[in-house]
RNA sequence: GACCGGGUAGCUCAGGUGGCAGAGCAGCGGACUUUUAAUCCGCAGGUCCUGGGUUCGAAUCCCAGCCCGGUCACCA
């Protein structure tokens, strides 16, 4: 990164005061530090015992404010559990570490040491009679400004808000803003929330590839490459179903996977080009015990990470408690779009798509036109949570047939909250002749032109002849699932380095 | 991929009907032993996204491109 005039500036003025500091045998990048406590517990314990006797506290952290008075110098220190001022005199300190407060920037890691104690304002501070340099800052970090207004509201200032620079330069994103920090602390209880209620279900966290030589179980574009050694072309997955099948067939039994997935496709608020999903695969299980598991783990989930069963998203309340209301797929186009697909064939179905506006509609075919109906009728009214279930088998080409005779629709279903679809679950095929013949009008499909249709996956066929049992089968977009509950309006906000344009 | 909006100091933003490049915060020097958006005095800091064009003169107008955001398409 190259810099110019005013940053170049502010560099080399902090790499002068690393050398006076080497001068005075101050070394800036210190090797460890031990704190005692941070600064919420500091804090917590002034207000149990410190008002009686002695709190003595060792905290490390990075400075965030500055203000220096002569002969004295108050900072606000903070570390991942908040902030709290420190207080350096020089008569405490000595003439030679008071040069080394003096030389503080902000942004600087430092440790310090002393006794608390109230100041005339009335907050909580460490006078420092120990101060140690961590780690000096040569690049000014772009912390806002902030107060507390008569009214009692927070203020900030200035602050660092392009949201390019926030996502190219996390980190910097990350050291001035203490609510990005927790939002991510919230993505790692949500996927241990996961693992713990799925772990107490008796399933088991495994790893399948990511480089695949034959991509599938989803329908998308793979990202493509190359193997030196084996010289072959590899895919990175798409979705890790048909390796976590092939583990049922091997009796595992339960499995699940949380994992990276890639689809070589378009960027949006709701989609990145690599994204976490979890997978999940219950032998003897069908679709119904799934939508109970769904909502029972989204619930555990919900509960656990936010203290609550409902949560406000972008200004709605969307309430988890199960069940949630379930809705048959041809039950919901009629019901908010008035066209009952199940009773139209070709024209007709041409015609309902072109009234409802879908894009295209002379150009697509059955499974198409059925999405798009979906789409554009009825998706904006699912603000959910809900459960819309048994869809057309055009659209399903790796569910079982709807049991009991009537073969337009598979056993699938799907829970949208905020109108997005959060999981996605069905009754797996487990037939292996009937596997082959999908496979086969899939290659079809790609003969006509259609790019992302599956290829036959001989191997996965050889796993279904050994025999998979019933199974039932869940995937869920992690991503999304934490955007809900981190109130984000935006992926980019839930994905530490979102997928950018390389500068 | 299409359309719309944006890109000016480290950060947040003015300026935009063409006429010397601006503010606040951050930075540097000085004063200050309970401050907290500290205050006061002084100083410094610019590829106005890039490249062309129009013009006596372009941050400003025109064209092309780059990057980001939003909407749509694709998709989860």
């Amino acid at each position: 990164m190259t810099e110019t005039g005013e940053a170049q500036h502010v560099i080399r003025a902090r790499r002068e005061k690393v050398e006076q500091l080497r001068e005075m045998g101050i070394e800036p990048y210190a090797y460890r530090y031990e704190p005692t406590t941070c600064a919420e517990a500091a804090v917590r314990d002034y207000l149990t015992v410190g008002e009686q006797s002695t709190v003595n506290v060792r905290l490390a952290g990075r400075v965030r404010s500055l203000r220096f008075h002569g002969k004295t110098t108050f900072a606000h220190l903070e570390d991942r559990t908040g902030k709290i001022q420190v207080y350096f005199r020089r008569d405490v300190l000595g003439e030679a570490v008071y040069r080394v407060v003096r030389l503080l920037d902000l942004g600087d890691w430092i440790g310090v040491e002393g006794a608390l104690f109230r100041t005339r304002t009335g907050e909580i501070t460490v006078r420092a009679d120990e101060l140690q340099l961590l780690a000096k800052t040569l690049r000014p970090l772009p912390f806002g400004k902030e107060e507390t207004d008569e009214s009692g509201g927070f203020v900030i200032h200035s602050g660092f808000a392009d949201l390019e620079s926030r996502y190219r330069q996390r980190y910097a994103d990350l050291a001035v803003h203490p609510k990005v920090r927790a939002r991510f602390v919230v993505r790692t209880r949500v996927l241990r929330e996961i693992r713990r209620f799925l772990d107490d279900r008796g399933f088991l966290d495994v790893e399948t590839p990511i480089l695949q030589p034959i991509y599938g179980g989803a329908t998308a574009k793979p990202f493509k490459t190359h193997h030196r050694a084996l010289d072959a072309e590899l895919y990175l997955r798409i979705a890790d179903e048909l390796y976590l099948k092939r583990l049922i067939v091997g009796g595992l039994e339960r499995v699940y996977e949380i994992g990276k997935v890639f689809r070589n496709e378009g960027t949006d608020r709701t989609h990145n080009p690599e994204f976490s999903m979890l997978e999940l695969y219950q032998a003897y299980a069908d679709y119904e015990d799934m939508m109970e598991l769904t909502e029972a783990l989204v619930h555990h989930v919900v509960v656990e990470v936010t203290g609550s069963s409902t949560v406000s998203y972008q200004g709605r309340q969307l309430d988890f408690r199960p069940p949630a209301p379930r809705l048959s797929w041809h039950e919901a186009v009629r019901k908010y779009g008035s066209v009952d697909a199940s009773q139209l064939e070709g024209r007709a179905l041409r015609a309902a798509a072109l009234e409802a506006g879908v894009e295209d509609a002379d150009a697509k075919g059955r499974a198409a036109l059925l999405d798009g109906l979906f789409k554009t009728l009825v998706e904006e009214h699912l603000t959910g949570p809900v459960i819309i279930y048994d869809y057309p088998v055009e659209l399903s080409p790796l569910a079982k047939h709807k049991r009991g005779g009537d073969s337009d629709v598979t056993e699938r279903f799907e829970l949208y909250v905020a109108s997005w679809e959060i999981a996605n679950a069905f009754s797996e095929l487990n037939d292996p002749f009937e596997q082959r013949e999908r496979f086969e009008a899939q290659v079809r499909m790609r003969e006509e032109g259609w790019e992302e249709a599956h290829q036959i996956d001989e191997d996965y066929l050889t796993a279904l002849e050994y025999g998979m049992p019933p199974t039932g089968g869940m995937g869920l977009g992690i991503d999304r699932l934490v955007m809900l509950l981190t109130d984000s309006a935006s992926i980019r906000e839930v994905i530490l380095f979102p997928t950018l344009r390389p500068e």
